[in-house]
DNA sequence: CACTGGATCAACCGATCGGTTGACCGGCGC
DNA sequence: GCGCCGGTCAACCGATCGGTTGATCCAGTG
């Protein structure tokens, strides 16, 4: 039997998964949390009865407190961390990256079949890695075909850009003249494929290269 | 026994709420649609069964094909319609708007206690209209502060404009004059007390005016 | 019926932005 | 050492945007 801790915000997800597992024999659905500081104390709790938790099934985006990501990293720092299984809705380049930077051993999508579900845990328990088809398949075409990635500066730029602010202004902020602004902004839109900044804006959010405004 | 039609792509939140709603006596799912076009075909299909569906639970953002305004726009121009109770992730006006616009006549939160979503299907299978109380909430502020309240033709702007899109293309899709995107754009500025496009863009996700740029 | 407010359009002008060209400097790799 | 690249700055010009004034139409409301 395979012990299952599920970590997702909506009581509707958890019973979906609760069901679907269920429904497989080799797997026990032990405990829920709803967000992360609830999953560390159930971890806990569970070990110190004998009965500790073997895979973590973990949602990245969680309302309030922790999220799915610092969630990870703090179980993954635990003295007798489980493997943890990110099932979530998006499949970004960044929130992926962040989610294996953070330690976790896998990385499915919430409308994945259930039959590649079961098998991603059970990787998961073996100590296995296990991605989502679709995920694979981009993190390949990443390798293959890196899209030109943004400079810590021009990132940096991007962000005050969301904010609304005006170039005279970023300039500013940054300690740069407007002259530079522009230049850093033609290479941002040349990057990301736009001709203005609401659209890099959008593309970047897109990308996850920064959050969304405000 | 109110029979409940579930529209969602996620089979995850499908077997969740199956597994929720099963365990309330009055109800009976019985069927499952993963998008707007199969949710048609299952209530045409039940009512020549001569057991038409009571209620409707729809998912707002789905990945491929008809969207859930679309559909519930669809839905509610049946001869027989059900009414159609929406269960979503987001409670950006736009989406709530669109909603109601759309002949929707409930708006609930995936993340809402089960007792919260029972009541919610039985008052739509009543007939009544049943809202979050955080959505009932905001549509209350939203009439009692009818100050910085965007129009719907603002609102509807205002998410063109999180896109990147100019002005001229702005007024292609709404099918007004550069003029008119212009006229718009000023009051906008003026009711969320900014003074260019993308601190409006900012200004408005802020304020759940509208869901983060693409 | 007059009034208000939302939506539509036009013309105009100054400010800002988009795009180019060209330049300088400092670090990194071959 | 030389080339490449990221970061910095300047000048210029056409396109777009911001802001104003003024106007028409229509749907509610008092």
């Amino acid at each position: 039997m395979i012990r299952i801790l599920l970590v997702d915000d909506h009581p509707v997800v958890r019973a979906g998964l609760r069901a679907m597992l269920g429904g497989f024999e080799e797997f026990d659905v032990v405990a829920e949390a709803a967000e992360g500081a609830g999953a560390i104390r159930e971890i806990e709790r569970l070990a110190t009865l004998g009965e500790p938790v073997d895979v973590v099934l973990m949602d990245l985006q969680m309302g309030a407190g922790m999220d799915g990501v610092g969630a990870t990293r703090r179980i993954r720092a635990m003295p007798t961390a489980p493997p943890v299984l990110i099932l979530t809705t998006y499949d970004t380049d960044a929130d992926i990256l962040a989610a294996v930077e953070a330690g976790a051993s896998g990385y499915m999508l919430k409308d994945a079949p259930p039959e590649q579900i079961r098998a991603a845990v059970q990787a998961a328990a073996a100590g296995e890695t296990a991605l989502a088809p679709e995920v694979a398949a981009r993190l390949m075409g990443r390798i293959r075909n890196p899209a030109p990635a943004l400079s810590a500066r021009e990132i940096e730029l991007v962000e005050l850009l969301a904010t609304g602010l005006a170039n005279k202004a970023i300039a500013k902020k940054m300690f740069i003249s407007e002259a530079t602004v522009k230049t850093h902004l033609v290479h941002i839109y040349d990057k990301l494929g736009v001709d203005n900044r609401t659209a890099a804006i959008a593309a970047a959010t897109a990308r996850r290269i920064i959050r969304g405004p405000a």
